[in-house]
DNA sequence: AACAATAATGAAATCTTTTTCATTATTAGA
DNA sequence: TCTAATAATGAAAAAGATTTCATTATTGTT
């Protein structure tokens, strides 16, 4: 996934890059707006990042240029200012999305991948040294060969990367990925774990998958 | 356009009411979680909006319930702090968008005008009165209900879809749906056909895989 | 440390999907 | 119209996925 910073705050930016390389992406990263468009011009991003406030052009000018260019790739503005009237200039000028400063790597990432995933085409989410094909239901190492899943595996691990860090009890698994409205006796939530762990294992010899004893299970990388 | 306001705020909801109205638009208002829930099972919506702290139900529970019914029409979620963790959540689990209070309407208003736009482009191919679900692969009759396919079932019929109006060899249809470089000696391809053919009559009694002989299929409708 | 509750495991049973086989039907061309 | 090639069908076999069961391990609490 190729990704274009546009950010003169070199301390947000490089927080950025860090976190992005920890997903296993590297961003194109500029200092001002005029560069930001001419990287555009040149290179097809799946998503761009633009600040607000940048040396030359503002983000939302950047924003414009790269619309009128006839270019759709998914924009995220970063506003520093809470302001309302900047909010909606970005969403009336082309913006996909915004995200107001301060925010959190994760925040982020997840106005990245609801983007994204509103824009189709690249319907892949990334975790540690997997990907996951949404599109084609595979899951893929950090070689792009494919770690064969079964349906039921797909849609647990789907569910569990959708929600990562948050715990899930059995209740909400049985309800979003067997859709029962009630805990079976049977312990198939702990078997099917098993199966996904043990081909998450074969690959990469971590526990993604970590109960909270009493509670449930949340979805965990370093 | 029909909307749905879940507020329990009544002199924010009677604002939004009354903005709504002057652009001619005749929300319906319910002022709890589960009437929430209620309507929208009931009514189809082009928008919901949802507020966080409301009796009964919190709007993400709302949210959650809602995609478990499987119904995509966009949400977007009123939160009244604009902690970080929140707007994550409620992305996470099925909201398309959120607006932090207090806003202005002219601010709902492009979030809304944003998420209609965006969710426009979506990951469907509709043929005669099927529509095929390339993300959750799923085929749905013009009702919306779900004709259950298998896994080869499905990649078979998107396979034909894609390639509509041109006849596909049985070498092609191993090479793509079976990931085989040669035709088997038996007669797998038609036993596959025979099971599709048979779910989609058993919806809409056509035949829309034509053999071509000597040649292969073609898939077509009127 | 002992316990009760909860979770993990391995293997077997059940259920579903996919493939094969034997048979019947259809097609194009002589 | 007859024949050989090709395609469709129904049912059974094989393969694969999912669930259950019995047992072992782990956890939090007293």
């Amino acid at each position: 996934m190729k990704i274009l910073i546009a950010e003169d705050d070199k301390q947000i930016a490089q927080s950025l890059l860090k976190n992005f390389e920890e997903e296993k992406l590297y961003p194109d990263w500029v200092l001002d707006g005029e560069e930001a468009v001419d990287k555009v011009k040149i290179n097809k991003y799946d998503i761009i990042i633009l600040d607000w406030r940048m040396p030359k052009l503002t983000g939302l000018e950047v924003c414009k240029k790269i619309r009128n260019l006839k270019i759709v790739t998914p924009i995220i503005l970063l506003t520093a200012l809470s302001e309302v009237s900047n909010k909606v200039d970005a969403l009336n000028n082309g913006a996909d999305d915004y995200v107001t400063k301060p925010f959190s790597f994760e925040e982020l990432y997840a106005r990245i991948y609801a983007v994204l995933r509103r824009n189709k085409g690249n319907l892949e989410i990334t975790f540690d040294n997997f990907t996951l094909d949404l599109l084609n239901h595979k899951l893929m190492d950090k070689n792009k060969e494919e770690i064969k899943l079964t349906v039921k595996e797909f849609e647990l691990l789907k569910f569990f990367i959708e929600n990562r860090g948050t715990i899930l009890s059995k209740e909400e698994l049985c309800e979003n990925v067997w859709q029962l409205n009630f805990v079976p006796e049977t312990n198939i939530i702990e078997a099917s774990l098993k199966n996904l762990r043990k081909k998450l294992e074969s690959v990469s010899s971590k526990n993604y998958i970590k109960n909270i004893y009493g509670e449930g299970y949340i979805f965990l990388y370093d």
